[in-house]
Order: C-alpha cells, then structure tokens, then sequence
DNA sequence: ATGATTTCTTGTCATTTGGCAAGTTGAATT
DNA sequence: AATTCAACTTGCCAAATGACAAGAAATCAT
C-alpha cells in the first residue's frame, strides 16, 4: 500500500504561510523545514483530555474535531477543524498546562507539524513568523467570538444553516449528535430542524 | 477640582506586568514608562464602531463595555471590562481594520495607554515583553472559549449568577438591558431571573 | 417639586427547545 | 441472511424563553 506521507510536498503550507507572514519565500522554505510530516488516523487521538497539547499541527487533508466534557458528563463538540487551519488546544498549548480538550481525528488526517519548543525557536529567531503565529491567534480569536454571538443570538436553526454552508465536508463525517453540540442543542432538536429544513 | 490623573503611579500596572511577563523589574520599569496616563469619562467613548482600535489601555480603575449591533439593529453587549485589565477590540488592533464594537465607559475610568506603533515596537526590541502581550491574547481566548461554552451548556440563571459573582461592579454601573444582551436573553427574561432569584 | 423620559417589572400567550421513550434505519459482525 | 448495535427520527409533554403590552419605579431636565 502506498503510503500517502511520501507524496506531501508542502505547497500548500507554503501558501498557508505566505498568506499570514511577511516572511520571503527563502525564509518560508526553511521555516518549513522545520516541521515534519504528520499523519493522524481516522478515528485516532492527536490530543487526550489531561495530556499536555505540545504539538502545533497545519492540517493539510482530513477532519478533525476536538471536545470536553460538561459537569454532566455530556460530551460536548468545541470545534471542528477543516484542512489549512492549525490544529492544537490554545490554552494547553501556551499555557503549558493539562488540556481539558481531546482532538480526535473524524478522517485520516494528513498535515505538518513542530513541536512547542521548536516553534518557539521559530518566534524568536524570525521576527517575520511571529507575524504568523499572532495572525493565527487572532484569527481564531475573531472566529470565537464570531461564533459565540451566533449562539446567543441567532436561532438553533440559523446557526445549523451557517454551519452547513461553510462547512459542508463536516456533515459527511460527524455524527449528528456531536454536530448538535456543536451547535449547543439536543441531537433531538438537530433531527428536527434538518427534517423541518428539508421540508421547505 | 483635583484631577486624579495626577496621583496616579502606575504601581498597579507594574504588578500586572509582573504576573505575565518574566521581564525584570528594571525593564518592567522602562516599559511603564512608555505608557501615557489616560482618563476615559463617565459615558464617553473610549473606541467607536467604525473607527480602528489604536489604543491598548491597561484599566486601573472603572468599568467599560463594549457593544455592537446584530442584523436586527439590537444592540449586543460583547463585554464587560473591569479594572485591572487590558481593553481594545482584538480585531481591529491587530488586523488594522475598522472596528465592528463600540467600547464605552460605564463610569470614570483610569488607566495607562499606548498606542499600537509604540506597543509593537516594545514587543519587537523587548523579547520577555512579548510573552506579555502574547499571554494576554491567550488569556482572552480562553476566557472567551469558556463563555461560549457556558452559553451553550448553561441556563440563563446559571450565567446570571456566575456573572453576578464574578463581576459584582458591573451590576452597579450597567443596565439590565446591557446585561442581559451580554447573557443572551431579553431584559424582560432577565428581570424574571432575577426577581425569581432573589424570592430563593 | 413637576413633568417627561427612561428603565424595570409583570401579565398573557406563543415559540423554541429539552427530556424521555418508542420506533426506524443502517451499518457491522458473525 | 440473521443478529446486534449504534445512529437517527418522531411523538408527546414539560420547561425555558421570547414578544408584546401595560404599569410601576427611578432618573433627568426644567
């Protein structure tokens, strides 16, 4: 069987990168020389609840979905993540400490990563890839709370209809039940605003 | 009439430094001393949508708030900002973009200021100090990531009373509309909770 | 103080969503 | 193909919240 890992080349991080740092081309090819490829298994940990989240993964191909539990003990959808985004758990990450967050992968999931301290050394040597590593931050910062303002104030349905039309590829490999809390509804509620929505 | 910007010595900010950067007390020093001392009256406008977020001010005393509008035209309260904290619109201060939020002063606020130039330029030449700037982003995110969460996971009253808790001032200085677009419910709703609450 | 204005409370009823349980479907295992 | 199991759907009723309107309370300007 051909091992998918020996075909990457990295273009498209390259591109990733080009879009959120300054950096020139020559800079951005050894930057990328410094992750290695990575392959996550459908169906696979990248990171376990109470774990240390000390790698800083560009998810190149697959779905992954991270989730905690609530006081409950309900399982509980915190993101989903989709090819040319970062994957790793902010606070764990940066703060060094326990991640309350497991990443699962929903594919198998292709993609290149580097440790902390390795990104680290990255940040200080050049000052052009911290543009990057901030770009980053913000960027999932402003989704956060792009995200939090639809759940307070738009329908459980409008929410459901935004998902769907920007996220399309995540419906074909999550279940219904972890897209629905997602959504911060039952996966009861989820059954019926599709069926209602299908319906129209 | 004694104008409190005077006595002000930014012992405060110092401490607050101290607890997110490893900075030593003389670069801490040299840092505070590039910040201006900035008063924000009762009401007044510390930031207005459409305008960009240049301003990076680490609150000593007062409470702010920061709201936009939904599609409908209601206005939302994004959040509350108490002293010993560091207010300006993450999207717009780091994308150079208009900002979508409003931030004003629900009372006298008093803090020190710099502007978005002279911040980056310490971050650039001042390595220890950017792991301030670096965990106060995080801090944010994470702060935010737990919002969302408790919004989708929790009741109204749960929120009412974690917000009540942790926030005593802010019911001192805001309306219960601003409130209760911050915790996603109508006025009406919340006055509900609240009277509910007390009856207990 | 007076009246005007805004903010807050309360009543009534509609809508959304949840909880539970019973069914249905579909995929995996043998 | 039969069995099993998990995922999804649907019905019924309860709980939470919203929409609207009327009234009470607090605040502000004169």
């Amino acid at each position: 069987m051909i091992d998918q890992l020996e075909m990457m080349n990295k273009q498209s991080f390259v591109e990733f990168i080009k879009m959120h740092s300054p950096a020139t081309n020559d800079v951005i090819e050894e930057i990328v020389t410094k992750f290695q490829t990575h392959k996550v298994e459908k169906d696979s940990f990248f990171l376990k609840q109470g774990e240390l989240s000390d790698v800083y993964l560009f998810l190149e191909s697959g779905i992954m979905r991270s989730y905690t539990f609530d006081m409950d003990g309900n399982e509980i959808t915190t993101n989903f993540f989709k090819p040319n985004s970062v994957v790793f758990e902010v606070a764990s990450f940066f703060n060094r400490s326990k991640s309350l967050e497991s990443i699962q992968a929903l594919t198998d999931c292709y993609g290149y990563s580097i440790r902390y301290l390795e990104l680290n050394e990255l940040f200080h040597s050049i000052p052009e890839f911290r543009e990057f590593g901030r770009s980053l931050l913000v960027k999932g910062y402003v989704a956060l709370k792009q995200r939090t303002l639809s759940v307070i104030h738009e329908t459980a349905e409008e929410r459901y209809i935004q998902l769907l039309e920007s996220n399309e590829a995540i419906f074909q490999h999550a279940s219904l039940k972890s897209i629905a809390s997602y959504l911060g509804i039952t996966d009861t509620s989820l059954s019926r605003i599709r069926s209602n929505f299908y319906k129209k």
